[in-house]
DNA sequence: ATTGAAATGGATCAGGG
DNA sequence: CCCTGATCCATTTCAAT
């Protein structure tokens, strides 16, 4: 990952509909090196993919909540099942399978608070294997879409060693 | 949002470089009624961008973690604040703002756990905006590509009310 | 690894159903 | 609202550096 790589993943995460042209003219090289570029950041798994992004609310789903769930049994296989089924759903915008008191958390987009009480009583908290199901509510949900390299060290402002 | 325009979303939710041509084709319209449909869809704010996606793995970052915050004064603009502050932040995966205990919580990812420790430590727990910060680690995260509208019913099986 | 040029194929628009 | 057909332009390949 070169500065140019890096340029033309960002521009690729901005818009990933500009023209190769246009994309190879920004970052300062030939169109068809630009085209060899994004295909090696494509092979080397840097680049998962290229998809359109739809407006939750345009899609009448604008009520959001981040629902935790503890998986019954706590195992690997249950909780992969779960995680899997839950993402499966067409309520469902993500999963997250975390540490701590609860195994799982599933953000989800639905029409209106009373789709948003349904959803939780009859397809979670009636299932067996789901316990301690609790919901959140989301007023507002963003994410950057450029994702970069990090430098080594995080700490921009202050080390907890000094020398 | 007729059955057209949900095939060509659901398309360019999996693939949003595929030409206009194969879109027209799988979707059994003309290509300039394709690029028509597509047009008045981003119109509309149904399409909000194309965006490629990268692995954070492959970007060295393959330690995940959300982080809750309570942010004071529990004020509108200070909670707005804070969501774009830490949205800006290069480790920063998406922010959400929550009803219950905590305001905001934060995914990130880093490319270690010293990382994670020096991240929580020296930029978000010296802050005095930001109280009771606490840190989740995530194993595992999924977030479909497809995002469809809903029927208006969401309880698929079993109902509240019978009749 | 990068380039320039040639050929293949897609985006786009006008005109008509 | 949708299709057909023509033009223009981008993508892609490949030989050479």
């Amino acid at each position: 990952m070169d500065a140019v790589d890096q340029a033309i993943l960002r521009r690729l995460q901005r818009d990933g509909r500009q023209t190769n042209r246009e994309l190879a003219e920004a970052v300062g090289i030939a169109p068809s090196t630009a085209l060899e570029r994004t295909r090696a950041l494509r092979a080397r798994g840097v680049i998962t993919g290229v998809h359109a992004v739809a407006d939750l609310e345009a899609l009448g789903r604008g009520v959001q909540a981040l629902i935790s769930i503890r998986i019954r049994p706590q195992s690997r296989e249950a909780i992969e099942a779960a995680r899997d089924s839950l993402a499966a759903l067409p309520e469902t915008v993500g999963v997250f399978v975390v540490t701590g008191n609860e195994d799982v958390l599933v953000h989800i987009a639905v029409p209106s608070t009373a789709y948003l009480r349904d959803f939780v009583l009859d397809r979670l908290a009636r299932r067996k294997e789901y316990v301690d199901v609790r919901t959140i509510v989301v007023y507002d949900h963003v994410a950057p879409a450029e994702q970069t390299e990090l430098p080594a060290d995080g700490s921009a402002s202050g080390r907890t060693s000094r020398g």
